[in-house]
DNA sequence: CGTTTGACGGGAAAAATTCCCTGTTTTTAG
DNA sequence: CTAAAAACAGGGAATTTTTCCCGTCAAACG
């Protein structure tokens, strides 16, 4: 029998981190050794602890998800960071394999498949939920009409936000920013992907797999 | 063989009347005996010919088609009117239903059906498109959610403008209105519906079936 | 090292929205 | 038929948002 598999746990939400806890320390192979409640302590975590396998959400306040994987694989390359979020569209999947994360997950998949998946990834394998898996190759070729590439991090995450009907107050105070830097990424959103109207933002959002129409009618 | 039926043709494109004319001449059992090219030019048309049917896009500059309707049946209430439309979301077809109309048809129905149409709704038949029937049913349940029920007429319009991604000067020049009004329609619509983000209003819009959502993605 | 790119936000000008209010029609009730 | 109510249209003024341009700062790159 291998050693323990040691664990970062990284969600907003306490409650989440707890019961996330309880079921891979259950399997009695995995250790969650640190957990932390927005991207800048992960980082931090990450550097203390140095764990196996870091299990992060996608949407943390403060510098998002992505970025918390970027500065952590900037810092050690081999990092093994299994992504999970609520959304399974296709680009945050494709975004966060993109940003060298080794497996993504949905909330909604089943708990064990959580188990399963960390257990993958600290033997080297690479993780990705059935419930996305399939819809990867899908979007592949609809972001082929990706105007949504060129934008940066943030402004992706104001983009989501903005289609996720916020406003943009709400979306600054979400992200720690001033309201006048979110509309700063509004315009250069809509400059870079020609989008003149909110419409016209969310088809966009929609051909690129950002949300999906069935998301939309709930 | 009974007399010709004849017919009042209302599109503000010249070019797609020309195309119906030809299409319902064509059968030597009716006849376009007006056109007209806007709303209220239809209302002075219908008063001097008394046409038997009239088909008139539910789309037209300055008054709409459904107000359009309206004032015809307000002054001859038996009148029998087609509307048709490049719009296959089932809100259309029930507001059109609702205003009094005959029938509905959508522009993408086969030419021949047109005539069917005619010749049913002239024989005093009721004729909606296979292609919309079917969604009539779902639509009903579904517009229980009816948020947009309490919008008036020209209030949907701008709604359905804004959801096609139109911007409010455009909306303004469409309906012939000042930007002032609109942007008035634009708060009292979301005033109503308690939207209070543009795609807030895009989603209602959506779960209300005036778009659907594979419509969307074109 | 420079250079570039992204994150963040201030200031000023421009644009859009909101709120309120005034008319005119239309429609509906009584 | 008349009064009341509702829809339509838009002006004025205050306010909010957006835009454009600017700067700082930090990290990344060659």
């Amino acid at each position: 029998m291998s050693a323990l598999i040691r664990v970062l746990l990284v969600d907003d939400h306490a409650v989440v981190r707890e019961g996330y806890r309880r079921l891979l320390e259950a399997t009695q192979r995995i250790a969650v050794v640190a957990e932390a409640g927005n991207g800048e302590e992960a980082y931090q975590r990450f550097l203390e602890f140095s764990p196996d396998v870091t299990v992060m959400d996608i949407s943390l306040p403060g510098i998002g998800g992505l970025e918390a994987l970027r500065r952590i694989l900037s810092r050690q390359a081999s990092a093994r960071v299994l992504m999970f979020s609520m959304h399974e569209d296709p680009i945050f999947v494709s975004r966060a394999l993109d940003g060298g994360a080794y497996g993504y997950l949905t909330k909604a998949s089943a708990p064990e498949m959580m188990v399963d998946a960390v257990t993958a990834i600290a033997g080297g394998h690479r993780f990705i939920g059935a419930d996305v898996a399939g819809k990867l190759n899908v979007m592949r070729s609809a972001t082929e009409l990706g105007k949504l590439d060129p934008l940066t991090e943030r402004e992706f995450e104001v983009l989501r936000l903005l289609v996720d009907g916020r406003a943009v107050a709400e979306i600054a105070e979400l992200m720690c920013l001033s309201s006048k830097t979110v509309s700063n990424y509004q315009t250069s959103i809509r400059q870079k992907t020609g989008a003149e109207t909110p419409m016209q933002l969310l088809r966009l959002a929609l051909a690129s797999g950002m949300i999906s129409a069935t998301t939309l009618n709930q």
